[in-house]
DNA sequence: CTCGTTTGATAATGCGCTTAATCAGGGAGA
DNA sequence: TCTCCCTGATTAAGCGCATTATCAAACGAG
């Protein structure tokens, strides 16, 4: 019996199984890649004879070998700032990855789980002691928010091939990526509560304001302006749910608003419960919807008039992309906005008389 | 703005760097590589200028070129014969894929899923086209039923090292895995069985037989015999939940038999349809446990008293192994059976003096 | 009979990096 | 003064493969 543990025989090489059928490396080469346009040729019986000798030494090439040699890997990385398999955040990147895997397999390549470049204090950077990791890839998919951003310019910098699965935006380079429609999908529920008769409209976003919270806010404001519905630059508020305090829905309901957008779930529920306070409720005295969908798996979601981001649809756009750019098929900048999908839910009803 | 498309400029290499800085090739390298303990020696003065012409001409060493001289990847393959990341299958892979990179991540390792070698027809296979594609990591985990075991044996044949999630055998190679101790569980559930008084037991599986299969039966037997509950050897049967029919429950009966165990969820969910047909309950007439947990994320398995395999910490473990056997620190076979987790349910339940 | 062409193969170079072998020079000890 | 060793470097040889340039032989056409 032979064990599989560390075996220090050399390994077959091409060179080994040239000497044995009596070629050229060359001819082993050509013999491997027939289709490839290269100026060797090989007969049908030379052919026939090399791969026998193949067989028979258990010849299998080596694939980091060929990369190097021909200049391409047929790997793409897929890199997270954080576990790609986190258990707190439940799972959110695994819509993401089945569209990713789904779209990448059978387009002949790997994909490369960049785990390596973090340790127990730090955290994961794409340029770990100065060395990209990413390179061992042919391009790489960038998942999740990234702690600073001046790495996605580096990257673009090198000419190094990558797609971001969310729009980021950098004044000096131009970024790939595939989005969720963030904008249109928030003007949407504009427009619904619009329809529904809702005219005072309030935005209540986080402190810290991304791309992604610039959409949703900017697809609030044109819809407000659209529908005549500008209320000044004040309608909307920016800040995180732990520091939402009472004061600050006062000063909301001071403006006698009837619709509250809030960017988080969490957002949401801390309000909802500072309305329980004073005696109103959700949705009769006061309608909530939420733009999103939470991290974190959790079923008090469920009822809340809301959107999800087409998580597995944005993952398979941004392996499209990546594969078009390194085709070649693709010159300018790759940015695809895919749209959202409105959720009902219960918190979003006609406006009352009463109000 | 520069885009990060197919930027077909030469990318900046060792040579470039060392051009520049007036040094040869090897003071860059060693420069990179400071502790490796090669022959070569560079001042503090030379690493400082290389360090910053490195900077300067935003040089990135090419990890394939590093791999390929080194003859270490740094990269551990991750393969499944189906995909990693399912849907139907709710997300069996999940928790094994986590733990799989808990172990790896800090360990300087990056994970490769195996995507590739899969089209709309053929299935995945490690060996497509006669290469395998597995060589490109310095190891590999395995995951899921594997349709040919022949396939392992051929990567055991040629060196390669790899650890299986799940007890695989083999009669003519070692192989190396981390699996779940389904026979001590099985036995200890007849232990559990046997405490409430349960004395006759019938062991209902699958009508293939793999090695899981084959754990949960031999531990279902050690424990009868250990007990002195020894029914002849036909207290087994073997058959698909769906041939699975009256006439077999009618065998089944036919011993006196008060507690079933169950291969799979299913085979206990026909049970208890076809005693429920007879006018019986579960677990009022007839204790069931499952010896188990579905493939597929699903609320009904959570009533039966069953037992789960420790699915995140399998995968941690098949790394450590993979890992040793790389590092040198293990010469024979490393195989690692590690204990499933008692669920006590609600479908084992003492024996009725009625019985 | 000669010349261009096609077929089947080889030798040699390079991909970008690591590392073993080698070497120049400068103290320190005898 | 000569040898020995340590420091700081260079040279060159791979790693395993793809590919380009090159070549010999066979083959047809003129």
């Amino acid at each position: 019996m032979s064990t599989n543990a560390s075996n220090k025989k050399r390994r077959v090489t091409q060179a080994d199984v040239a000497r044995r059928a009596g070629v050229s490396t060359a001819v082993v080469s050509a013999t491997l890649n027939p289709n490839s346009a290269t100026g060797v040729r090989v007969s049908q019986d030379t052919a026939k004879r090399v791969r026998a000798v193949m067989r028979e030494l258990g010849y299998t090439p080596n694939p980091i070998a060929q990369s190097l040699a021909r200049g391409k890997r047929n790997i793409l990385g897929v890199f997270t700032y954080e576990s790609v398999f986190p258990s707190e955040r439940g799972n959110f990147f695994y819509p993401m990855l089945r569209g990713i895997e789904m779209q990448v397999s059978g387009a002949g390549y790997d994909l490369l789980l960049f785990t390596s470049a973090q340790t127990a204090e730090a955290p994961r950077q794409i340029f770990a002691g100065g060395s990209n990791r990413l390179g061992v890839a042919d391009g790489a998919i960038l998942l999740g928010q990234e702690p600073d951003s001046s790495e996605l310019e580096r990257l673009a910098d090198e000419g190094f091939p990558f797609v971001t699965v969310g729009r980021r935006h950098s004044g000096r380079v131009e970024l790939n990526w595939a989005a969720a429609g963030y904008a249109e999908a928030t003007s949407e529920i504009v427009s619904h509560g619009h329809e529904l008769g809702h005219r005072r409209i309030a935005y209540v976003g986080g402190a810290t304001i991304r791309e992604q919270q610039q959409d949703r806010e900017a697809g609030f404001r044109s819809a407000m302006h659209r529908l005549g519905l500008d209320q000044g630059p004040d309608c909307c508020w920016h800040i995180d749910p732990e520091t939402l305090d009472a004061a600050c829905l006062e000063s909301i309901l001071s403006r006698r608003v009837t619709l509250i957008l809030a960017e988080t779930l969490k957002h949401a529920e801390r309000l909802e419960d500072l309305l329980r306070d004073k005696g109103m409720y959700v949705p009769q005295d006061m309608s909530i919807a939420v733009l999103g969908t939470p991290l974190e798996d959790t079923k008090s979601i469920l009822r809340w008039t809301r959107f999800e981001a087409p998580r597995e649809e944005m993952g398979r756009e941004a392996v499209r992309l990546l594969l078009a750019q390194l085709d070649g098929r693709l010159n300018g900048p790759a940015q695809t906005t895919l749209p959202c999908k409105f959720i009902p839910g219960d918190t979003l009803r006609p406006v009352t008389d009463g109000h």
